[in-house]
DNA sequence: TCACTTTTGATGTACGTTAATCAGAAATGA
DNA sequence: TCATTTCTGATTAACGTACATCAAAAGTGA
């Protein structure tokens, strides 16, 4: 028989309601009589039953995803992720929604953001843009009393309570590592392709490796960040446009930092010889068969369903106005090369 | 609202009663009947509320982890993660106890096992050894009606329910993909150290990382195992040994399978220069410092805590005779460099 | 002392499911 | 046909907490 109310009352010498009062904060109780509750716990060494709790509570959650309609692989995961999660926390009376946005548009995402009322969720999980006026419309969506949580791309000086994401500098630093230990020190340029340097995510990631690379492989250097707008074809073009510059023996690396990965993979499988090292992000269809043909050398990857996972759970803490257990909701990074591939 | 097992029985003109035999599978309802219940149920997209139904049954799961009494950072850290599991999971009504077994003692391990029973606990999760007469006692387990896992190291020929563990030939072949690069593919000796080849994780490990360098780096030469039984003093007499044996640039890499690195850092911190790659398992205080000082290359590690919560996730589903979310349940190999150490 | 506020106690209902018990229907055998 | 057994369905009391209500007690100030 587990420790209920009821024995902490009679152990305490109160009534079940005013150990239901100190248990849930409410007020009217003297402090005196909240000490001989709390010390009859303590004796007891209660827990309270959660099932219970729940059931009688009848919380339910609502959660919103905000996402760019964008339409890269890893975007598409990320969608099928936030659906399977939704599933996955029905039971747990979560209910979740998907919301899309306009990319790369600043207004469009702001307006998005100020049409979320609390009255409809509790909290809401978002990519964000680092772009004019977003950043102001997600200060007043947590004033508005809605749980704010940054979802893969950060807006670090926001007012959202929490970053759900991997650490993009240690990303990009540990792509410095590999570069420089795959090319051995040797001499030689290596350029950096970002999807754009408006997400936050892809500018970490390019300092991370920079720091590495400037520290310990000098001889390596570094060309200015082209953009492919995470699109296959515009990547493809600025890929095109490395290698009509530069000679492959001279162009030693290559840190891709966002996605249209596949127009990168297409425009290399042509390169005849001498083909640079090639670091990539996020593990895909397209991405694992470069891995494992020798396109790509590393592939740095976040796992998505994780990470939504990890995105719930902290909402649900934050609108219980508990705390996270954030070690545990740390999202991990993976390192895959051709064989650790899952 | 959310739909009831009342509005079910309501719209299928039943009682509540019949539905909740129809939704326990419990027996005593004609086929038409469960055909009703089950046609309305879709119809109203009833889901069972697990608060209600936990609270109801009132069920406690008890569950058993068997750990070697070894004094390895790794497996402290595993106790520790044991421990804070066990806390974990208290509010879900799990009770989790831990049990000490003589390390690298077959009969030992098979009476502890012996000696576990269903009427006090509903499953197990052992670390296993490969010896003579452990096997029958965890198949003996089985028949009892106790569910087992095997956590770390497996027993897979063993009636255990599922190993939670990282794929260790996955994890070889890794060590070995890296080994070849960071070596360049030149000329030279490969060393293996394992803790003891009757865990079968160790064994695993040397064979994925001999499938790698045997197949794409032809110029390595293998050399046989030799055992350090995790421990500090006989890991760094071996490691002493293989330096008397071999100069310094002609063992260009060391692959360490097992624990006992203590004494492998400490023998390899005092070689002047020269200093082979370095492969190790499992992120402890001592193999962090040695990652970060550059006497170890890159580490493969498992998160013990999330290793511990699966095995529990999985026992609990084996308990209720429920399926599993493997997927989700599968334990990821963290790779570490000095960049990403967390 | 009285009127008033603050604190505490007693009590009951609700939450949705489980499972025991009981009543009635159907099937069976003589 | 009746008595008996076997099925099937209905009713209802838990499970432990939350929360509302009302009454009573304690404390406060004048």
């Amino acid at each position: 028989m587990r420790t209920t109310i009821q024995d902490v009352a009679r152990h305490a010498g109160v009534s079940v309601a005013t150990v239901d009062r100190v248990l849930n904060g409410r007020p009217m109780v003297r402090s005196r009589t909240v000490d001989k509750v709390r010390d009859a716990m303590k004796a007891l060494n209660y827990r309270p039953d959660i099932f219970a709790a729940n059931l009688s509570r009848k919380r339910v959650y609502r959660f919103l995803f905000l996402l760019p309609q964008r339409r890269s692989s890893f975007m598409k995961q990320l969608t099928a992720d936030v659906a399977l999660a939704a599933e996955h926390f029905r039971p747990g009376r979560i209910e979740i929604e998907t919301r899309f946005f306009e990319d790369f548009n600043g207004p469009a995402l702001a307006a998005t953001l100020d049409a979320v009322s609390p009255a409809d969720h509790d909290g809401i999980a978002v990519y964000s843009l680092d772009l004019p006026g977003v950043q102001p419309a997600l200060n007043r969506c947590v004033e508005r009393g809605v749980k704010v949580v940054t979802l893969v791309s950060d807006l670090p000086a926001s007012a959202r309570a929490h970053f759900i994401g991997p650490d993009n500098v240690v990303a990009g630093r540990l792509a410095g590592r590999l570069i420089g230990r795959f090319t051995a020190g040797r001499r030689g340029n290596v350029a950096f392709i970002a999807g754009s340097m408006t997400l936050r995510d892809h500018v970490e990631r390019h300092l991370g490796c920079e720091q590495v690379l400037r520290a310990e492989f000098p001889d390596a250097k570094l060309l200015p960040v082209v953009e492919g707008y995470d699109d296959t074809e515009r990547t493809a073009t600025v890929t095109r446009s490395l290698f009509d510059r530069f000679d492959a023996p001279d162009l030693m690396a290559i840190y891709s930092m966002g996605a249209g990965n596949q127009g990168l993979i297409r425009v290399m499988e042509r390169i005849p010889r001498g083909k640079p090292v090639v670091i990539a992000h996020e593990l895909t269809e397209h991405t694992r068969r470069a891995l494992v043909n020798g396109t790509i050398d590393a592939l740095l990857s976040q796992d998505t369903k994780q990470e939504v996972r990890a995105a719930v759970r902290v909402l649900q803490a934050l609108s219980d106005n508990e705390e996270v257990e954030f070690n545990m909701e740390r999202v991990r990074l993976d390192l895959f090369f051709p064989d650790n591939l899952p």
